[in-house]
DNA sequence: TCTTATTAATACTGAAAAGGTATTATTTGC
DNA sequence: GCAAATAATACCTTTTCAGTATTAATAAGA
């Protein structure tokens, strides 16, 4: 059994006259009348009681008409959707990303990308940048959203600078009045005890935020660690300490909290994504096009 | 695309290795190879990402695999439901048949072909004889259960004869005893009032029983008519008049009716299925041949 | 009743497709 | 560095398939 004389017989099934279904197939009336026998020897049935001047359909033909209707229908499907697959237009994309990325960073971009092809399903996971360089080298994440530099052979586009920022509780002396903006010297912001996230969780960050204090000849103590950035605040606004945030950071609000320039200008901290250049879903190269 | 392309691919898909692949085909390689190369120029897609060494699916070959072993899944029982509707092992079979036969006739006859072909839908109309030949004719039932004779160009056979019997209220005096079962000359029932059927509804059965009756000199005075049997020894039984039914009726049992023999021996009333020799119907042959 | 138009099937021919053998190129493993 | 494995290519042969011409049979109209 054979595509063709499904649709061989799908058009004499339609028209019940084998000279008008081999026009619409493009082709003449013999051909035709051959392939419907090769389906009926295949099938072992008669599909058509013929006389020389009738075609009528058989119990058994009605039943092939029907089906094979459903047949070809899902073989279009199935067409489309592998080409889309291929396209990338349809499918998954695993995407993971340091917390901080997902308050300013990577929401837009996600935003974008799911209007453009609302097809594919983003799979998102909160992960270290270590870790997600490891999954990437592995194939299982396709993209990282992570703090340069990237040292492994991966491919890197920065997609956001941004400048370090003091965090102090409101009431401290520091933050001066409730408008006040003008910057803190860092040497000064350093002598507080310091809250941080600790190193193995967030290397890069953390370097590079030492690395700045102490070159302001500042050695931060550290008086309390926290893995997650929200609690870094809490415990800041508890007084247990002061803190360095990047930028992006005070999108989170609170009224217990102030959010402080640094004198001198601290450094930039990159947020880039990451991906394997030897990555072969089809998706990939569409979110990259996003990024341009 | 073509159905032998897909069987190619997949076995490729399976083995991830075009020379094991093709020996399970029965083919050898480079026709293999040319049959995935036409797939995938007939797609637009690239299926496979083949060094000289390893073959792997691309995500669109994996979307491309798992909807073609769905499609020709869906191919073989669409073979299988062809055939079997050619065999008219599955099919649907539609019945006509007058009340009566209901009674003793046709419920084996059913029972057995159910057993037989259990795929078989069998719809069943109660229809009068004359309602029953007409969508013979017309193709709309595929076989009738009625009482001969058969006039049209039906082919018939007879399941059963049966001969009548009189029907009077328990209480008449022409019921004797409880248990007496003593024929009762036809001569004298007739002297009675009758209820019957109309012959409008049943002329086969109507003419039977008044040739019975006037050959022995009676002319029985119908005081009643009623369409269905239920309602005539419902009629019966509440002293209205006595009536002449066939013997299967006395399936349907009552305290206050009687049946008893007829004197002298009464016609015989033969049952039929009728079928139109021409139906094309796969089914019919097989409920035929239940019938031998 | 005879004729004509319609139409499915068949015979034959040429072209296209498909499969097989031999070979090549490249990679992997020893 | 050599041998085994393996996908691709070239070339040839066989098979399949479509088209033309024809036949046979039936239904409709004169």
């Amino acid at each position: 059994m054979d595509i063709k004389q499904l649709r061989c017989f799908l058009a004499v099934a339609q028209h019940l006259n084998f000279g008008r279904a081999a026009a619409e197939l493009h082709m003449t009336q013999p051909p035709l009348t051959r392939q419907i026998q090769g389906l009926e020897r295949a099938l072992g049935v008669t599909l058509f009681t013929r006389t020389k001047r009738h075609v009528a359909l058989t119990a058994a033909g009605e039943t092939l008409q029907q089906g094979a209707i459903q047949l070809l229908d899902q073989l279009d499907r199935l067409q489309q959707r592998t080409s889309w697959v291929a396209e990338g237009k349809l499918g998954e994309l695993t995407i993971g990303f340091v917390s901080t990325a997902n308050q300013r960073v990577l929401p837009p971009l996600l935003q974008q990308f799911r209007q453009q092809h609302p097809q594919v399903n983003l799979q998102l996971l909160e992960l270290t940048g270590d870790e997600q360089i490891e999954l990437l080298a592995q194939g299982e994440i396709d993209l990282g959203c992570l703090f340069e530099p990237v040292s492994h052979p991966l491919q890197s586009k920065v997609v956001s600078r941004e400048r370090f920022v003091a965090v102090v509780p409101a009431a401290h002396p520091l933050a001066g009045g409730f408008d006040s903006d003008h910057a803190i010297p860092c040497r000064q912001l350093l002598k507080e005890s310091f809250v941080f996230i600790p190193r193995s969780r967030s290397p890069r960050l953390f370097d590079c935020v030492m690395a700045y204090a102490r070159a302001q000849g500042a050695n931060p103590k550290i008086s309390q660690e926290a893995r997650q950035m929200q609690t870094v605040l809490g415990l800041v606004a508890a007084g247990v300490g002061v803190s360095i945030v990047p930028e992006s950071v005070t999108q989170l609000r609170r009224d217990d909290i102030r959010y402080l320039p640094l004198q001198p200008e601290p450094p930039e901290l990159a947020t880039s994504i990451v991906w394997d250049a030897g990555n072969p879903s089809p998706v990939l190269p569409l979110f990259l096009q996003t990024l341009q």
